[in-house]
DNA sequence: GAACAAACAGAACGTTCGGTCTGATAAAAG
DNA sequence: CTTTTATCAGACCGAACGTTCTGTTTGTTC
């Protein structure tokens, strides 16, 4: 039987996405079921259709929000020649895609010590896989010799951090200002791990 | 009448101080009125007597923490010599007093749109006031020509985001590589902007 | 068209939330 | 001792929460 399947409900779709930008905007605790299934005109009977709890439906956003990130930057990547140019192109690509906030709202996710334990390691899971994305830029850059030796690993942390850090004020500024204060940044960022010319 | 006032009741310092330490680790919303009361061995009526508020006494915590933090810093920013100095300075200063945790918390509060606008208001003067902080230090640091000529208030936006982000490694690192983290991230910020010697 | 399951709606459930109210207690003031 | 007032306790409230339940609609298969 090919099976028709009946059509993967846009339904899912549509309150995935509602529910994502909901969660991005006032975090994961302010947003109510309710809020959802209001906002996108479904019921709650048809959300837990779908998804199996509140948590289960944030943890597959989270991932999705995560697959999207690596598969639309393994796409850009290449058009980046350096390691510094391409740590450039990850900032853009962290504003453009808008990461920060469903991330932020992971933070408070897996603060809260409500929180199913094995959910928050498959958010944690998660998070680390955008990490290493970052790390490979890194360690390419070192290899290049385009940056200092250093500890990679320390680096990345900080690179991340400095990332999500950045994303916080995304409420504060516009999108053009975001965009130049994350250039600014790696800019800063990557003085301070280039290699010394002379010196 | 000198008026021998009750003993201003320890009863509000330790309500303070144990909703202070639950407000940090698990964020504003999921501390609960009654997980106060019951780690502080206190009674609602007592909290609502000392605080009119859930969201009162936040603010409160978060007020008392910036005056303490900035108060604190006042002392011990004369033992640093030079703006470099002192960032590194800034940076031990913010992972020894914890301030990250409840300005996390207060971002999660602010971000949230059921708080009351006047409260998230005055939460973002606090916070302002401590960035006020990091940017006279930078200021003096670009007078001194020991950082390059630049745009001082984005420079403080990143720093600052820089510091808030590496908070958020609280829960998976040790004090120690805490610290150590944050020393590397100033030193390759200070690279950064460094003047250049030669080029 | 009969049978079935997926997709949906929304009432209802038990719990927990922040906040209020009525008093009890105890210390200072007269 | 009596009055007053700050301090405390906890029962109680309506609202909101995440989740479950029952039932209806709708498309697919025979």
């Amino acid at each position: 039987m090919k099976v028709s399947q009946r059509r993967t409900s846009e339904t899912k779709k549509r309150i995935a996405a509602v529910s994502k930008e909901l969660f991005s905007q006032k975090g994961y605790l302010a947003t109510s079921i309710e809020d959802i299934i209001a906002a996108s005109g479904s019921s709650k009977g048809n959300l837990y259709h779908h998804f199996k709890s509140k948590e289960g439906l944030f943890l597959y956003l989270i991932e999705e929000q995560v697959d999207e990130w690596i598969e639309h930057w393994a796409k850009k990547e290449h058009l980046y020649a350096t390691a510094a140019e391409k740590l450039h192109g990850l900032a853009d690509h962290s504003v453009d895609d808008f990461q920060n906030p469903l991330i932020q709202a992971a933070e408070e996710f897996s603060g809260s010590q409500t929180a199913d334990p094995v959910i928050v390691e498959q958010i944690v899971v998660a998070t680390n896989k955008q990490r290493d994305v970052f790390q490979s830029v890194i360690q390419e850059g070192i290899a290049n010799r385009e940056f200092e030796e250093c500890d990679g690993k320390q680096i990345t942390y900080i690179l991340f951090a400095l990332v999500a850090g950045l994303g916080a004020a995304r409420y504060e500024l516009e999108l053009n200002e975001l965009r130049a204060l994350h250039h600014t940044a790696i800019s800063v960022f990557l003085h301070g791990i280039a290699k010394k010319e002379k010196q």
